[in-house]
DNA sequence: CTGAAAGCGCTAACAA
DNA sequence: TTGTTAGCGCTTTCAG
């Protein structure tokens, strides 16, 4: 069943069925409510291709994601991308996942661009330095960013969590609990949220007059397994850190499950601060945590800002910083030295 | 840059463009090459949208899939679908992955049809009733199933691994190592690989003249969390099991967790096999498992077999049994009894 | 308020 | 070997 049959079928023009269907104004009450009866008889739903064709858009979001378990894989995305398509669902649109492969993502952004197969993109996993970005912002694609960007040069949409503030809560609860020896678990640095994490507690410290042990600073783990090597290598230093953050939720519950493996009785000999929601954690051990509040609302919001940008919105306009705040569990306690 | 303006500036009619650019045969060579040349100093690049609506096809392939870390985040579905997309790809194909609330995932199949999105589609976490491929089926939309479906009606394509034979295997080991209260940990019973394992272990155990104490069966778990919950219940058992049979990995990780966490032998006290990687495991418990082989290579298997589908081929003569084989670990040895 | 006709960018009969 | 022409199914001026 297409346009031209449908309008056969009720013996009008193609025309006025269309401007009946998308909801035009200028079209008769009685009209309308004919074609609207037919349409759903009929199990009319109009070709999106053709639709897009004429239009000039798809009414299809899009995000690029390479398909491994510390990406796509993440619980904490997959929430935010269960948001984004309900959202989406809500005003008759789609999003559309495409698996790519993380060498040359660049690649398949320029694809999609060119190709307009969506009317815009969501990015993720920003980079410090990412030329996604950079390009996007240069071909005037609409996209938002889900996570900031060191120096874009020109203004972006983006969301974000405040990461600088985050950390900056959980080093001062450590402080308040006493201790001075605070390690830190970060992603790879290359990634914004990890570096800004980082640098925020590198502040923090040196603002509390602390100096790092430089062996306290471990990167590059962005899933359970580095994780956990990564906590049994604080575990060999002499001294050990009294507290320990970690930057992601998925290294987390590595880096937790390495105590728990080593008898270390979190909150009292070890205290630890997960950034990220730890439902994973299967011992039951409560952590403590610096959460971000509602993923899928965030993905609700990031759905409403590609759509202001579909309405020219300057990017500009859409920045939005979330604040994470501290989920107390029982892995913080008072140190013992 | 579109076909007319290449077409102008070269001085030629739309169609002969077209055909140099697809690969027509009827093209005089110097043409095609002036063609070609031209296209690449434009960037031109057929528009899909245009060409999907003259072709009536798309060139992309999609997977319907629940935003959920049992569904979309497990590793092993990860890898397939790495593979997959590896596979279209070299072929100037694209695959998407369209998350969708798992309550009415049939509705998104109705629309994804109907609208003509894709050319093909993989069906995942097969049912043992599916109205999914019910549907897809009886509207003769093409389709590969990953994973079988109890009774189909029609024939159709699948690609799957041989569930009874994995878990006779699994069995068989296990009695050959003096065991004979031998449990099993399952997914929920309506997937049809849990429904084939577990018949499959049931037989295996009568063929071996064993009882199983209804206790033993454990289903309903697919996650670390349920499979270290379903552990505990094991080991709460008197007697307990002295093996334990566990039909995914994602519960698998769970436990193995349990058994660790209980401090006890694995392979001594308790032996253990589990269907599927184990790349999870962080304690580095080498456990023996029934390992299907490839998931890249199945992905571009199921690839090929939408290809076929959409040349025409017989949904009959498309269907493929893999086998798994036992992957030796520690996590199996003598009964102790 | 409604319809005819052009056009989105491409492919594919049919002629030449 | 190439070009002309007619669609694919829809939206959207422009007349009426």
């Amino acid at each position: 069943m297409n346009l031209k049959s449908l309008a056969n079928l009720l013996g009008m023009s193609k025309t006025t069925v269309s401007r009946a269907l998308n909801g035009y104004p200028e079209v008769n009450g009685h009209t309308r409510e004919r074609v609207l009866k037919a349409a759903k008889e009929a199990g009319y739903q109009a070709n999106p291709m053709a639709r897009g064709l004429a239009m000039g858009r798809t009414n299809v979001f899009g995000i690029l994601y390479p398909p491994l378990p510390s990406d796509l894989g993440d619980p904490m995305f997959l929430d935010v991308v269960g948001g984004m398509s309900e959202a989406l669902e809500s005003m008759k649109r789609n999003l559309i996942i495409a698996p790519v492969s993380p060498q040359n993502e660049l690649a398949s952004y320029v694809q999609v661009v060119r190709d307009r197969r969506v009317d815009g993109l969501v990015v993720g996993r920003t980079l410090v330095h990412d030329e996604r970005i950079a390009f996007l912002s240069r071909v005037r694609f609409p996209f938002v960013a889900h996570g900031r960007t060191r120096a874009p040069g020109v203004p972006y949409a983006w969301f974000d969590y405040d990461n600088a503030a985050g950390i900056r809560i959980a080093v001062d609860c450590l402080l308040a609990h006493g201790h001075r020896r605070i390690a830190m678990i970060s992603a790879p640095l290359e990634l914004n949220f990890a570096c800004q994490r980082s640098e925020s507690f590198l502040t923090a410290m040196s603002g509390a007059g602390l100096a790092i042990d430089p062996r306290y600073l471990i990167a590059d783990t962005l899933d359970r397994r580095s994780g956990h090597h990564a906590m049994l290598q604080l575990l060999a230093c002499t001294p050990r850190p009294s507290a320990v953050i970690v930057d992601n939720h998925l290294s987390g519950v590595g880096a937790v499950r390495a105590l728990l493996d080593s008898g270390i009785e979190l909150g009292k000999e070890i205290s630890v601060i997960v950034w990220g929601a730890m439902n994973d954690t299967l011992a039951g051990a409560n952590v403590t945590t610096i959460d971000q509040p509602s993923p899928r609302k965030a993905g609700a919001r990031m759905v409403d800002m590609l759509l202001a940008l579909n309405n020219g919105a300057a990017p500009e306009t859409l920045q939005e910083l979330w604040q994470p705040a501290l989920l107390a569990g029982v892995t913080v306690g008072r140190c013992a030295d």
